[in-house]
DNA sequence: CCATCTTCGTTCAAGCATGAACAGAATAGT
DNA sequence: ACTATTCTGTTCATGCTTGAACGAAGATGG
């Protein structure tokens, strides 16, 4: 039993994982650490950049996007409304769903967060060359790809 | 302004922080879905994990351990004793600290949970050579160490 | 010995995330 | 036209996480 342990522990692969775990864990304390002075949560950052990049997407593709349940946009999103931050028409065409957009003052926000967030990861991937980062990221990028896949084959089975 | 932001959207280095993060929350989330059959979230098992890696330690150095806050710790544990999955002592030198171990219990569903995180991780790391994945696991472990210092610099100052 | 400061664990209130259950709108099949 | 099904966003109860305030135990320095 504790063969099987040590196993595990030995193993490269998992031992390398835990360490993306744990420097995202760290990043993801620090770029909170840095947002604060803005009163911005990361889950609002994550918001306002899906919405800047997709404006008129739905509270459901939101979810999609972010891997996280439906009921959660409808918690945070009336508070970014009520700040003036995002703006939620109801579609002329299908009246369940809710479009949204960045306000001006979203926009404003977003882009002083997003350089705030862009400093943190600069200084994070230096740690990194250029042809390392680009390789982390294809990783990266085939993981997602795997575990959605999987997701998927599971949902519809 | 919106050139700021292209300019960031287009950084290479930025794109792949974020392929990064994400993999790390798919990861998570495909963890968490797999360790519910054993009645245990993903921050159990971290605790057990580190546990069992440092048996004797305090709720303190757990704490560290894992990034989070010592109130955190406080509020799991009797949860994990009451189940008895973990000990706790009075340490007699200190009779502040309060010494961790796990039970044989304790062990054996950790092993259980191990061989399912094991298994996880094997599927997702054999989307890279192992090549690719040692260089990643020290990629890591450079930010982990380049942002704890930043830490002890700030909490220094 | 005594005052002060630090450290450890706990408590408490607040915010956030989740999944189940729900009402209304759209769609399909008959 | 009508029923059943599916999809959207919401509500609600539950559990997790955090930070501040606290009491107890040790350490420090006179």
């Amino acid at each position: 039993m504790d063969k099987l342990q040590e196993t595990i522990w030995n193993n490269p692969r998992f031992r390398n994982w835990v360490a993306v775990a744990r420097a995202c864990q760290a990043v993801e304390r620090a770029l909170a650490q840095a947002l604060a002075p803005l009163g911005l949560k990361t889950a609002h950052l994550d918001m306002m950049m899906n919405i800047h990049r997709h404006p008129g997407m739905s509270q459901q593709d939101l979810a999609n996007k972010l891997l996280v349940g439906r009921s959660n946009i409808t918690m945070l999103l009336p508070q970014m409304e009520t700040r003036g931050l995002v703006r939620r028409t109801i579609d002329k065409r299908d009246k369940r769903v809710l479009r949204l957009e960045l306000t001006d003052d979203g926009e404003e926000l977003l882009s002083k967060a997003l350089r705030i967030h862009f400093d943190l990861v600069e200084r994070v991937m230096a740690q990194s060359t250029p042809q390392e980062c680009d390789t982390v990221g294809e990783q990266m990028r085939r993981i997602v790809d795997a575990l959605t896949e999987d997701q998927d084959t599971a949902r519809s089975a």
